[in-house]
DNA sequence: TATAGGCATCCCTAGTGGCAATT
DNA sequence: AATTGCCACTAGGGATGCCT
């Protein structure tokens, strides 16, 4: 019989001996199915044709022990395939489980072998093979076979293959947030400290939701969703059942891969719980007890999806978010917050004040909330991204860029019949790491205040630089174009790319970017419609974002299609073609103020645009392939400051205005996280003032401030300066004050690891700053330090905006100082 | 096992030289 | 007179976080 399913989980399984996919998902009426599907093995290897017969022997009689028993080939064949430009014959190896290829290929390197493809995870090679991607409706010819060990029914597909393009277009999904005992403010301990809550919240096909919160301490409330258990044990049982009952497709969390899972894991263990949640009986699997944070949670067949692991590792660029917290990107993604309850007594309620858990409770709740919110809008691109990059969505939230890049030019490889080259080792990525090379042109712009500016971009340069010189390492250094391409590229020499071939990864990206371009087409004909267009501009994010990231994976030391050459030819067009249009625009009359790798700034003469226009157009009828330069918008006022103890221009720190007064800010400390409030809400409205042309109000507004800020009248919160602690503590050699703060935190049990941010107010006092930095509940009103606030904080972000006006830095804070000073002495 | 390089800025670190106190 | 210790000053570099 055939049935039609969305595959949504994997895993893969021996089967008396035989490895059998497992593809869990759900039918076109929402019933849950787990599809099996056999599948062989395989690597490649190749080996000089005058050993061949007695190569073959050895391949035949070759057995590895391993603990999924005897590792051995089972046939081979010769293929032709094409590396890194070359065609080639291979042997293409079959053996008779998964974990016997790294087994295998391993003995066959010993004997003087090449392999190839011994890395790729099993179901992600099962699934380029299919051609099958997830979340995408699948056909399967088959039969339903009976299987005592698995929780819904069990269908054995003979033959499988992709259907069509269609996602479900709605998911059981549930999401959970659980809340610990812990005395000692944030100290997270899961051999000591109980749960002392677990909040779900839910939500099926039909948009009903599901609401619930379990604890284990008895009080009055007046919650419809709280469920009171006896004690904690009993809070595990009714966790687990609850799992169970509900079913989702996706279970969601916020760090729930090394928080909420592996607590509750630890925890079942504890009192030899056993958590079977998975759908073939199987626990829940999470990161080892000694750094639980860093691993994975998964459970068989429920697709886990952590929202804070999309976040860190794919989604974040495009947030403007300076932390990762719950509370701050629930913010910018969903407009709203989590509920302000005090956590870290939350220890002390429970022990002491039971009757006042309700709002623990609601807060639970909500985040819980907020987690499935999160999740159900993020999934559209989750959904996106998985299906360019056809592997299973769990791996892909989990990974780092370079390896969406991969795993998307692995896919596109086995259309191409292209064999992917081996990760580089450890001696190659250490020569690799020394490798460097030059990066983008930036123009030095002369400090002033501008009228009258107009913006334009090169449209997705590095992209188009690649696929319309047809960089790639396929088309490097061909025989066929060497004398008559050896010194093409601007600035470079003796290195040089085909003229005639198409490079395998030009191709790719090139393809990329004209389904961007279809796409771009499609989306204004849906919103012409009034049509949801939440999935196409997924998908247009998706794509973009791949295509960006192809230049720096070619400079990447991690990478399997690295090519030094290319990144380095891809800049050098890059720094070619920017400067080619700053000449061409002076060469034109225009002045150039300023200009960053794919940007140009010119000076509009007399506010006239249409001759800006106009040298555009000139310049885009020279430019190759996909590359444009676009107008990027006009600005009545623009100001660029000077770097700090020098008369040069500084470059990546700007302020526009648009027509409509909206202000757009560059480099300063406006958008720099350590930079204190204070520093920034004057920076903010000094440009604001001087770039509508009030400089006596930006003077006047300047002095109040100075005066308040001398007086001890800012408050507290303005004055924190957020810094996050990237490494190991003890593996700084210079102390800054965060890493001073960090190291007293420690001494009171807080958990400091790499990326926390921490937070610190300069307060009175004399000697290092770091010295006097304290954490800002340790700081009373008006015992900031306000000399060091004046001078290291708002004097700097200022006194290069004012310079530019022609006010030495003296004349900015001389008579309010004496005023301020006054209240001192 | 971190997609790239370019850049401004802050603050610590280590080195230098000057000066006064000490040997 | 030579040595030591302290201080002020500075160049250089570690560290952070931005820009494209």
């Amino acid at each position: 019989m055939e049935l039609r399913f969305f595959p949504l989980d994997f895993d893969y399984q021996l089967r008396e001996g035989k490895p059998f996919i497992y593809l869990y998902g759900k039918l076109e009426d929402n019933t849950k199915i787990c599809v099996i599907q056999e599948h062989q093995p395989y690597f490649y290897a190749q080996f000089h044709k005058t050993n061949y017969a007695q190569i073959e022997r050895r391949l035949k009689e070759l057995i590895v022990e391993g603990k999924d028993g005897p590792a051995k080939i089972t046939s081979w064949e010769i293929v032709e395939k094409e590396l890194l430009g070359k065609k080639e014959e291979f042997f293409k190896i079959y053996v008779n489980y998964p974990k016997a290829v790294p087994l295998i290929s391993k003995e066959l390197s010993d004997w003087g072998l090449d392999c190839y493809e011994r890395d790729i995870p099993f179901i992600h090679r099962y699934l380029r093979d299919k051609n099958i991607l997830p979340f995408s409706l699948v056909e399967a010819k088959g039969k339903f076979i009976l299987d005592q060990k698995m929780r819904v029914p069990l269908f054995e597909a003979e033959e499988i293959k992709p259907f069509s393009n269609e996602t479900p277009p709605k998911f059981k999904i549930l999401a959970l947030d659980i809340e610990t005992y812990s005395p000692e403010r944030i100290e997270i301990n899961p051999e000591k400290n109980p749960i002392l809550m677990i909040a779900f919240y839910g939500i099926d096909e039909k948009d009903k939701e599901f609401r619930k919160v379990l604890t284990w301490k008895k009080f009055r409330h007046k919650l419809d969703y709280l469920e009171t258990v006896s004690d904690e044990v009993e809070l595990l049982q009714r966790f687990r059942q609850i799992i169970l009952d509900y079913q989702p497709d996706i279970l969601t969390g916020y760090f729930s891969d090394g928080f909420d899972l592996p607590y509750l894991h630890l925890r079942a263990e504890k009192y030899k719980i056993k958590l079977d949640l998975g759908l073939d009986y199987s626990e829940l699997e999470t990161g080892s007890k000694s750094d639980f944070r860093e691993g994975k949670s998964r459970i068989t067949g429920i697709l886990h999806l952590d929202n804070l692991k999309f976040i860190r590792n794919i989604f974040g660029k495009n947030l403007k978010t300076e932390s990762y917290s719950l509370d701050a990107v629930s913010e910018e993604l969903l407009g709203h917050r989590k509920h302000q309850v005090k956590i870290s007594e939350l220890a002390h309620t429970w022990d002491h004040l039971p009757d006042k858990l309700e709002d623990y409770c609601e807060y639970n709740l909500h985040d819980a909330h907020l987690a499935l919110q999160l999740c159900q809008k993020l999934l559209p691109d989750m959904i996106e991204f998985t299906k360019i990059i056809g592997i299973p969505t769990f791996d892909l939230i989990r990974m780092s860029f370079s390896k969406l890049v991969e795993n998307y030019i692995l896919k596109s490889a086995m259309e191409h019949n292209v064999l992917a080259p081996n990760r580089p080792g450890k001696n190659e990525i250490d020569l690799r790491m020394d490798q460097t090379y030059e990066g983008g042109f930036v123009y030095e712009p002369t400090p002033g205040l501008y009228s009258d500016l107009a913006v334009f971009d090169f449209r997705s340069l590095y992209p188009t630089i690649i696929t319309a010189h047809n960089i790639g390492p396929e088309s490097l250094n061909c025989s066929c174009c060497e004398l008559e391409k050896r010194n093409n590229i601007p600035g470079e020499k003796n290195y040089w790319f085909c003229a005639r071939k198409k490079s395998f990864l030009s191709k790719l990206l090139e393809r990329l970017i004209l389904i961007r371009v279809d796409l771009k087409g499609t989306l204004k004909e849906a919103k012409a419609n009034g049509e949801d267009t939440k999935m196409l501009e997924s998908r247009s994010y998706a794509i973009k974002t791949l295509a960006n990231s192809f230049y720096g994976y070619t400079g990447f030391f991690g990478a399997r299609w690295y090519c030094l050459e290319c990144a380095k030819a891809t800049t050098a067009y890059a720094r070619d073609y920017i400067k080619k249009t700053i000449e061409k625009a002076q060469q034109k009359g225009f002045e150039v103020v300023y200009a960053d790798t794919d940007s140009c700034f010119l000076l509009l003469k007399d506010k006239h645009l249409d001759p800006a226009l106009e040298f555009m157009n000139e310049v885009n009828f020279d430019l190759p392939g996909h590359m444009e330069l676009e107008f990027e918008g006009y600005y009545p006022k623009g100001i660029f400051v000077a770097a700090k103890g020098s008369e040069k221009g500084a470059k990546k720190r700007y302020a526009l205005i648009s027509e409509n007064g909206k202000i757009k800010i560059t480099g300063f400390e406006i958008v720099r996280r350590n930079s204190s409030p204070l520093a920034k809400e004057v920076q903010m409205e000094v440009l604001k003032l001087i770039l509508i042309d009030k400089k006596e109000e930006a003077l006047f507004y300047l002095k109040g401030k100075i005066k308040e800020l001398l007086a001890g009248q800012i408050a507290k919160e303005k004055l924190v300066i957020k810094t996050q602690i990237t490494r190991e503590l003890s593996s700084y050699t210079s102390i800054g004050p965060h890493v001073a703060v960090a190291l007293k935190m420690l001494e009171r049990g807080i958990n400091i690891f790499p990326g926390v941010v921490i937070e610190y107010i300069i307060a009175k006092g004399s000697g290092l700053i770091r010295e006097r930095a304290k954490l800002p509940e340790e700081v009373k009103d008006g015992e900031y330090d306000s000399e060091y606030y004046l001078h290291h904080q708002v004097l700097p972000a200022i006194s290069g905006i004012f310079a530019v006006l022609g006010y030495k830095e003296e004349d900015l804070y001389k008579d309010s100082s004496q005023t301020g000073l006054g209240q001192f002495f």
